[in-house]
DNA sequence: ACACCTTTCTAAACACCGCTTACAAAGCGT
DNA sequence: ACGCTTTGTAAGCGGTGTTTAGAAAGGTGT
């Protein structure tokens, strides 16, 4: 059990927070209609909003909408201090932009440069990117920005933000990129693996807005799996769960990255897949070519030993987690329609049917410069007020 | 975002949780004692003590502790009110018991009985156990008893309350146990899938005792996962999260219950083991007299088919969720020392590292009694008001 | 142009909460 | 019996959300 004095001022922090969401999730709008959409009478929003704007988390404009009776002023997301950095590390390309606090990236304000070969090399790129952008500030970043969210790959400590492994991107090995980072330029810095970024942003601003039980199945070069249950993230003891591919299905399988054997990773993945079809063609091909390669389009069989075992990792997270949505994320899925059909087929096979019924499967563009975007601000609001769920921590369900 | 006016009242009701959560975990205790252990002022606790009296949560005692000063009244859980009832439903044996609000359970004040056939045989011999155990009562159950929590095995819809499908106990199939007996007796009843009721009960009252992020898996007849993850039991969208022994690990394997071929669940349980160890002797053996069979104690090789199946649902336990404590139960492991030892040593080589080193192995002998126990008292604590943790929602790790 | 209406926003009063302070109550030791 | 120590509560303070009342601001209709 947590220590912790409860004060009257928690109640006012989470009226606070509960007044900036809703000015992030529904853009500007005045203190009644904040009330009415909020459940807070008015007295309750305008001290708020008092607190906000004192806080440079919010303006007022002169905009009034017009209506019937006196025009209520606008407030909206100060321009000029509720802004955040994003940054996305990639194994291949890298990507800075700053966002408001609702999440909307100034796609103009935004950079993107090949991952440079050392660690040194990466933060200072990053630096200087950072730097690039934010050219126009005069004095100090933290004038106008609030913090910096970052997603990087590989498996990521986050209770030490420490990046443990990447295997795809080893000059994050041991390395604490958001640490050095803030050191660097004195603002704070928040990491989140990728696909948990994934995760979060695809939650706050994505297609999983206000969904409280999903998952997201992210096939790429690896296997990537971020799951929200009860509107929690699930983070593991230490940042790391979500390690879907490296579970065995293939008892004496080929050998895995990580050391193993016959890994889901090594069978269910886009880089699987593109190895195969090259052995089937007799030359090395990329997964886009792989994708269009006739021997794809002729046989069944040929797909399916890289499909049905992705079938076995959908079906694995609807059995073991239940999400009431289930967002598949990779090219393989979403460029050939009947790869997609025929994961679905299989999966419903592999599946318990309960849970199967249960879920609804849908294809995800998803998007880490949302997700490293929204884990700074999910931080920030975390730090202004404790989010609050009134309804239990979900332990139990009422049948009476 | 969910809607509920943020009023006063909802600090005193999470003070009085907090008094009476303190009286739970430790046992009888002044105001005193509660206010310095509990991180409250004394008037608070005061306050909180007299609500939880006149709703009969607690009660004073004549007795006080002998001391320096002048001698503080022990506050008590309420002989009279503060008990609750347990129902466990297995597919051999059920059990019924009382207990108090504290999770201590009356051994002399429970019974045991065989399983009927019928669900309305099921149905009575819970009424009438439970009308056996309270005989002493006079009139209503709900004088003395405030609810009843229920363990039943299967696939649970806890959005509905209903038994999805019960592989070992089919007759559960379709039903809403708790519904029904909640309109017979007039109590409330709240319904717990048994793998989560193993992990309520273990984090309540048992070896799990305030851990966050923990993982049970319990190996019997099937493979049953329970998960506590950032505090918070994982319970999916409707309840059914954990079903970990469906995944598909052997692609043409055996016919599992399930009507899906090569389910973890067919080679990593008991049953497996005892099947396994029949086709080797020539005769039908039980699980118990298969380990201690001579081919067991004979050859490595004969208990590692079953056993580094089993490996692999650790490992892939400990990589989905990168859990603190990962809780192991059942006979299989819990009997024979050298059964557990490889498991874990092939569940090492299975596991990304940085996770496995992250990961306390123990085994645990669990308990499915306290757990419906623990079901109901977490259900009633959150009906007194929410948990809250004031930490944030551990979505993100700050690094700065 | 003016009264009227509608809506917005805030000031005041009230009830509630937790905390600090002050004090009465209740035992023990000398 | 007196002091000592600890317990428990009453009063006052600052904080909070709500209701009520009223001022502010703009449109509408005559």
């Amino acid at each position: 059990m947590i220590e912790s004095p409860v004060a009257s001022e928690l109640l006012s922090k989470i009226n606070e927070r509960r007044v900036l969401e809703f000015v992030q999730r529904n853009g500007p709008a005045s203190r009644a209609v904040i009330a009415r959409g909020g459940g807070m009478s008015a007295p309750t929003v305008s001290k708020a909003v008092v607190s906000l704007i004192r806080n440079e988390f919010l303006e007022e404009t002169e905009a009034s909408q017009a209506g019937f009776g006196r025009p209520g002023k606008l407030l909206q997301l100060s321009e000029q201090k509720a802004n955040v950095l994003g940054v996305v590390i990639d194994a291949d390309t890298c990507w800075i932009g700053s966002a408001r606090l609702d999440g909307a990236v100034g796609e103009e304000q935004s950079i993107s440069f090949r991952t440079p070969k050392t660690y040194d090399g990466l933060l200072q790129a990053v630096i200087n990117g950072l730097g690039e952008i934010t050219g126009n500030v005069k004095g100090d970043l933290s004038e106008r920005f609030r913090g910096v969210g970052l997603s990087v790959p590989g498996l990521f400590n986050s209770r030490v933000g420490e990046t443990v492994m990447s295997p795809n991107l080893h000059l994050l090995d041991g390395q604490r990129l958001a640490a050095d980072l803030s050191n660097e330029i004195g603002l704070q810095c928040i990491a989140l693996q990728e696909s948990h970024a994934l995760c979060v942003g695809e939650r706050m601003y994505g297609a999983a807005r206000g969904m409280n039980d999903f998952a997201i199945l992210d096939v790429s070069t690896g296997l990537g799996l971020g799951i929200v249950s009860g509107g929690h993230l699930l983070t593991g003891n230490s940042g790391m769960a979500g390690e879907l591919g490296h579970i065995t299905v293939v008892p004496d399988g080929q050998r895995c990255g990580c050391g193993n054997r016959g890994c889901l990773e090594t069978v269910a993945t886009d880089t699987a897949f593109a190895r195969l079809i090259s052995r089937e063609l007799g030359r090395k091909v990329g997964v886009k070519e792989a994708l269009t390669a006739p021997a794809v389009n002729g046989s069944e069989e040929v797909i399916a030993q890289t499909v049905d075992y992705l079938a076995i990792a959908v079906s694995a997270v609807i059995n073991i987690f239940n999400p009431a949505t289930l967002f598949l994320h990779g090219q393989l899925m979403n460029s050939d329609p009947k790869i997609f059909k025929r994961v679905m087929r299989q999966a419903k096979k592999r599946t318990l049917s309960p849970s199967f019924k249960d879920c609804r499967i849908l294809q995800s563009q998803g998007n880490k410069r949302l997700g490293a975007v929204a884990g700074i601000i999910d931080h920030l609001a975390n730090e202004l007020a404790p989010a609050f769920a009134p309804v239990g921590n979900g332990n139990t369900e009422q049948a009476s």
